[in-house]
DNA sequence: CAGGCTTATGTAATCGATTACATATGATCG
DNA sequence: CGATCATATGTAATCGATTACATAAGCCTG
C-alpha cells in the first residue's frame, strides 16, 4: 500500500515541444531533421540542441500515415524453427532493420488460416513489401500476394517464371558437385534422399544429382531414389529403409537433399549396424550448424545464409525506395562444397 | 517493352469511401465496425456490405496515431539462432500475433550497437510492451528499458528483485531432479558444467545442483566443476577437459547447463574414447529437438517452450490491455526429465 | 401534450508528423 | 535603384482513422 512516487509517465516530445523550445515553427524542425542542409547553421544547431534536450523522436505512426509507408515487410518463412532458416532470417533482419523497417514474420509451418491473414494484411497495404523463402505460392480463399502489386523478393528458392528479383544458389550445380564427389571418390552406386516433391528445389536437386551421374556414366537406378520432406524424421524412415536392403543391393554412398534428413538417417544406419563412412558415405545440403557438431560430422553444401538474407533485404529495400520497379536482377551466390567425416571412398572397393 | 496493362494499383479504400457507398457518416462506419451493438440491425448490413465491395481495412497508422498505440511489442531474445529461444518465440508469435500484434525481435547476439537502438525505440513509445527473454538489463548509455514504464513481462530466466511478471519454470528444482537421477542410478562423483557465471539462470542451476548433492551426502568437489558459456564450442572444451583428467579421478556422470554445451561434452569425449553412457552419463537442460537427434539422445529437463512463450504473451497482452497495472503476477510452469539414452548407472561401480 | 429519456446518427476536433505554397530577407545586377 | 533571384522560414492543408459532443427522432409518462 505505499505510494509511489507518481509515476510521471510523461508523454514523449512532440515536434511541436521541440518548436517551441527552439523558437522556430514545426517545419523547420522536421526539415532539419530531414534535410540538415536547407537550414542555416545557427537554426540547425538550435534545433538540434531542443531536440536533445526533450529527447525527441518522431511518431512513427504519424510519420507513416502522412508519407503513406508502413516501414513494415512481410517475411514468409517455411518454418521458423528450422535452423537453416533461423540464420537467414538473421542476416534479413540485420539488413531491415538498420534501415529502419520492421518485420512481421509469416510462419507458414503454423495454423494454416494465419496464410490468410498474411495475404489480407499486405493487400490491404499494411505491409511496403514482401520477402519469400519459399517458391509457394502464398493466398487465401480469393486473392494472392501478387495481387498486392507490392514490391517482392525471393530468396533460396529460385522461380523460374517469376517476374521478380530472386537471389540464390545453383541448386544444380551444387547438387551436381555434392554427388561428383562422391564419384570422384569411387562410388558407384548412390542413393538419392530427396525433398518434397512439389518443391521446385527439390526438382533442381534431383537434376543435380542426375547430371552428376550421367556425367560419370552411371545409370540412375529406382531402388535407390528414396523420398523425404525435409524433415529428421523422414531421414529415419529413409535409414530404415537402407538397412531392409540387402548387402548386396545397398548403394554405398547417399546425397539427401538437405541436412536434416541426413543426420536423420545416419542416427538410423548406425543404429543398425552401418557405419558412416566406412559402410555409407553421407553428403548432406545446406550447411546447418548441427551438420559440424553431429556424429561424425556431415560433408554437406553450404549455402551461405546470412548473406542471401541480406541480399535479399538490401534488394528489397532498393525496389521499395526507388520509384519505378526496378528491371527484374536476379543475383546467384556461391555455395561450397565442405568435406568433413560422413564422405570417404567406399570400403568394398578393394573385397569386390 | 511490351506496354503493360496500366497496372492499376488502386489505393486501399478508405473509411470515407465506404461511407459514401453506404450512404452513412464516417463515424458510423468507425462505430459498426468497433462496436456492431450500438448502430441499428439494418445500418449494420448495408456498412458491411460496403466494407465487403470495397475490401475495406482500417488504416493502421491512422487508427494508431488515432488511439496512440503502435501495436508492437519488442522480444528481446539473447540469440536467435539458438533453437530453444526458437521455439520460444513461436509460442509468442501465436499469440501476439493473433491479437494483431506485430512484433519487434531484438536479437542480442547480434551487433552490441543495435542494442542502443531498441531501448531508443521502446522509450520513445514505439511499443506498446516489451518480452524479456533473458535476465540481462538492456540499456543505452544513460537510459534503459524500464525507464520506458511500458509493460513488460520476462519469460525463462527469473530475476528476483522484479517488479514486473515472470513467467519460468523452477530452475533450482529442475536441476535438482536432473542431478537426483544421476544420484539414483547410483553415481557419486557428478561434474557439473555452468552456463555463463553472470546470469541468474546458472545461479539457480547450480544451486539445484548443489542441493540434490548435499541432501544424498555427497561433497561438492571443486575440480569437478567446470565453467561453459551455453554454446557447443565450451561443451567440446569441457569434453578435452574432462578427457585430460587421469581415469581414477574423472567423474561418472555430468550434468550440463543446457543441452550444446552437452551435445558439445559428449562428441568430443566420444572422440577420446570414453563411452556415453557406459564411461560416463551425461543429463542436459532445456529440451531442444536435437537433443532427441543425437547420438546417444539426451536425458535432460524438457522446458515447455511454446508454453512459456505463449503465456508470456498473454501475460503481456492482459498487461497492455487493462489500464492499472495488474498485480505482478508470478506463473511457473512444470519442467520434465525426460530419460533417454544419455544415462545409466555407473560401469564401474562392480569393478571398485 | 410538454418535457424527459433513449436510441441512432452526424459534425468536427484530434492524433503528430510532412510538405506545398506563401512570404520575408538580403544579395546581385544592368 | 528597382527588378530578379536565392535562401530561409512560416502557415496551413493533409494523411485516415476515432470519438466527444451535438442533434434528431421516437417513445413514454404524468
Amino acid at each position: 500500500m505505499t505510494k509511489r512516487p507518481k509515476e510521471t509517465r510523461r508523454p514523449p516530445a512532440k515536434i511541436a515541444d521541440v518548436a517551441r523550445l527552439a523558437g522556430v515553427s514545426v517545419a523547420t524542425v522536421s526539415r532539419t531533421l530531414a534535410r540538415p542542409e536547407v537550414v542555416s547553421e545557427e537554426t540547425r544547431t538550435r534545433v538540434l540542441a531542443a531536440v536533445r534536450d526533450t529527447s525527441y523522436t518522431p511518431n512513427i505512426s504519424a510519420r507513416n500515415l502522412r508519407v503513406r509507408k508502413t516501414m513494415v515487410v512481410l517475411v514468409a518463412v517455411p518454418d521458423i524453427a528450422n535452423p537453416f532458416f533461423a540464420e537467414i532470417l538473421q542476416g534479413i533482419d540485420d539488413t531491415l532493420s538498420a534501415a529502419g523497417y520492421g518485420l512481421v514474420i509469416a510462419n507458414l509451418a503454423g495454423p494454416p488460416e494465419k496464410e490468410a491473414r498474411y495475404v489480407d494484411l499486405v493487400c490491404a497495404g499494411q505491409a511496403d513489401g514482401v520477402l519469400l523463402l519459399c517458391g509457394h505460392v502464398i493466398r487465401s480463399r480469393d486473392r494472392d500476394l501478387y495481387d498486392a502489386h507490392v514490391p517482392l523478393v525471393a530468396a533460396c528458392e529460385y522461380i523460374p517464371g517469376a517476374t521478380f528479383p530472386q537471389i540464390c544458389i545453383d541448386n544444380v550445380g551444387a547438387a551436381r558437385a555434392a554427388v561428383r564427389h562422391l564419384i570422384e571418390l569411387g562410388h558407384t552406386s548412390i542413393a538419392y534422399l530427396s525433398g518434397p516433391q512439389s518443391t521446385i528445389l527439390e526438382r533442381q536437386r534431383l537434376e543435380g544429382y542426375r547430371k552428376a551421374l550421367k556425367e560419370a556414366g552411371i545409370a540412375a537406378v529406382d531402388s535407390l531414389m528414396m523420398s523425404g520432406d525435409f524433415t529428421f524424421r523422414t531421414g529415419v524412415e529413409a535409414g530404415r529403409a537402407l538397412l531392409a536392403l540387402a548387402p548386396e543391393v545397398r548403394p554405398t554412398a547417399l546425397f539427401a537433399a538437405n541436412d536434416e534428413m541426413a543426420i536423420g538417417l545416419i542416427k538410423t544406419v548406425h543404429a543398425g549396424g552401418l557405419r558412416v563412412p566406412r559402410d555409407l558415405s553421407v553428403v548432406g545440403f545446406d550447411g546447418i550448424p548441427y551438420a559440424d557438431y553431429c556424429e561424425p560430422t556431415l560433408t554437406t553444401i553450404v549455402q551461405p545464409r546470412r548473406e542471401l538474407g541480406a541480399g535479399a533485404a538490401a534488394e528489397l529495400i532498393a525496389l521499395m525506395t526507388t520509384e519505378r520497379t526496378a528491371a527484374r536482377k536476379d543475383i546467384e551466390l556461391p555455395a561450397a562444397l565442405v568435406l568433413r567425416d560422413s564422405t570417404c571412398p567406399p570400403s568394398d572397393r578393394g573385397r569386390n
